[in-house]
RNA sequence: GUGAGGGUAGCUUAAUGGUAAAGCACGCGGAUGUGGCCCGCGGUAUCUCGGUUCGACUCCGAGCCCGCACCCCA
């Protein structure tokens, strides 16, 4: 036995049909909001990666050699991917440009609960915009995703990183200081600010930090009023923007940093608790293009989610997925009418019925086991007596109701 | 990368250091004219390597894998 590599996972039938149905969601939500999907390919040069995302990133990619002797890598992520594609080609197509992709992504880490080394994700992209109006439309997508899916538990938490980087203006690393921020190493930021003589705004970053809820706007705006005024004011306006038509359970996090450095304004954070130490399903915020990857100064807004993770808050919330069982299976009694019912299968198929056959020559109860336990929602029976009659025998197996039905009428019978 | 835990058949669970057992699932038959039930039969397992022992699923060590937490999280 060839083991499978640590990390991965073979998808039964059943899974699928799981992932299947949650992507099929984010397509039809994100088509329908005007969003494009594009695809990009699994692996990079590994340069791309690392000038997006530091070059601690090697340790945690999957990183080879190709027989030219260029230096590739697994992606472990899609949005770099999509920023060479828009810098490369895309930039010629009309503004704002709204687009999507999906797809399997590997990182090289210890595998927990909904952490793999394969693992999908699904993200999106507003480039040219940069407005409230971008931004609301943004996490509106994100959220229509979630509840579209079915997920009942999940809490929104919004922040806008304008106000700690205009606090932090003038310091000499500010990335660094709002890794300080977010790490809790409030000693080392400390220092920093004195070194960089800003001392005069901790206290004001220290309080942001610590306030996190729906009604705290008030209090931001009292912390930064003479220091960032304008960029709570943003943050109050997007709430507002957003409630009533979006969501109205809105936790602020004035302080929240995400990993990346290159968030400029709004960033956002979908949280559901059942996942345990990874509980988060998406991030996103919005940035600018030209400091990643070079090109226009362009405003941009996007997100990513865990696929997987969709899929695990799902199964835990215990929600039923739909089944893709195939409408009908067919059963001929006897050797004799396998011809018929071959032909009965072709009708069915060609008029877009979903249906199965006895391939084996069972019988006709274990047929009927069979179609029970692959989900069948009617069996047909091609016997001798209804076929003298030009009739088969149409069985509901939710019901048990069985009625014979002229072989002419048969798809306008199913189609009902 | 760190820490504590776990690994017996496809799944769930048995077996004082002494014959590896069961239920479900799967396959065949009862049963080529009617399912979810029933009956009979069948195949498949101690994660790997090493050690202790007359003898190891059981004890010890290492590795692999899994779930969890930390770290990190693009």
């Amino acid at each position: 036995m060839v083991e499978r590599p640590r990390g991965t996972r073979d998808f039964s039938p059943k899974e699928m049909e799981k992932r299947r149905y949650v992507e099929d969601v984010i397509r039809k939500v994100s088509d329908s909001f005007g969003f494009r999907e594009i695809s990009t390919p699994t692996f990079e040069r590994s340069e791309l990666f690392i000038m997006r995302s530091g070059p601690e990133v090697v340790d945690q990619m999957y990183v080879f050699k190709d027989k030219g002797d260029r230096e590739l890598a697994l992606r472990p992520e899609l949005t770099a991917s999509v920023m060479r594609f828009f810098v490369d080609k895309l930039k010629n197509y009309p503004k704002p440009l709204k687009i999507y992709y999906l797809g399997p992504c590997f990182r090289y880490e210890r595998p927990q609960k909904g952490r793999y080394r394969e693992f999908f994700q699904y993200g999106a992209e507003l480039v040219g915009g940069g407005s409230l109006d971008s931004d609301v439309e943004m996490v509106n997508l994100a959220i229509n995703v979630v509840k579209r899916l079915g997920i009942k538990s999940f809490q929104l938490r919004l922040g806008n990183i304008g106000i700690l980087r205009k606090l932090l203006e003038g310091s000499s690393d500010v990335n660094e200081c709002l890794k300080f921020i977010t790490t809790g190493k409030f000693d080392d930021l400390s220092s920093r600010l004195a070194a960089d003589g800003l001392s005069d705004k901790e206290d004001a970053i220290l309080s942001l930090a610590k306030l996190k809820g729906h009604d705290i706007l008030q209090q931001v705006k009292e912390l930064v009023v003479n220091d960032a005024l304008e960029e709570a004011l943003y943050l109050e306006s997007l709430g507002k923007a957003l409630t009533g038509y979006v969501t109205d359970d809105i936790q602020f996090e004035p302080a929240m940093v995400r990993g990346l450095d290159y968030y400029t304004g709004m960033v956002f954070e979908i949280d559901c608790w059942e996942l345990g130490a990874e509980r988060q399903i998406c991030g996103g915020g919005s940035y600018s293009l030209a400091d990643v990857l070079g090109g226009e100064r362009i405003f941009s807004t996007g997100f990513a989610f865990g696929l997987d993770r969709m899929v695990l808050v799902l199964e835990e919330e215990e929600f039923s997925f739909p089944s893709k069982a195939v409408e009908v299976y067919v059963i001929p009694i006897g050797e004799a009418m396998r011809e018929n019912a071959r032909g009965v299968l072709k009708t069915l198929r060609e008029n877009g019925i979903s249906s199965d056959v006895d391939l084996i020559g069972r019988g006709p109860s274990k047929n009927l086991d069979y179609a029970n336990s692959m989900g069948a929602k009617k069996v047909v029976f091609v016997g001798e007596d209804e076929w003298s009659k030009s009739s088969v025998s149409v069985k509901n197996m939710e019901t048990g109701e069985q009625t014979d039905v002229l072989v002419d009428q048969l798809v306008d019978v199913l189609s009902k």
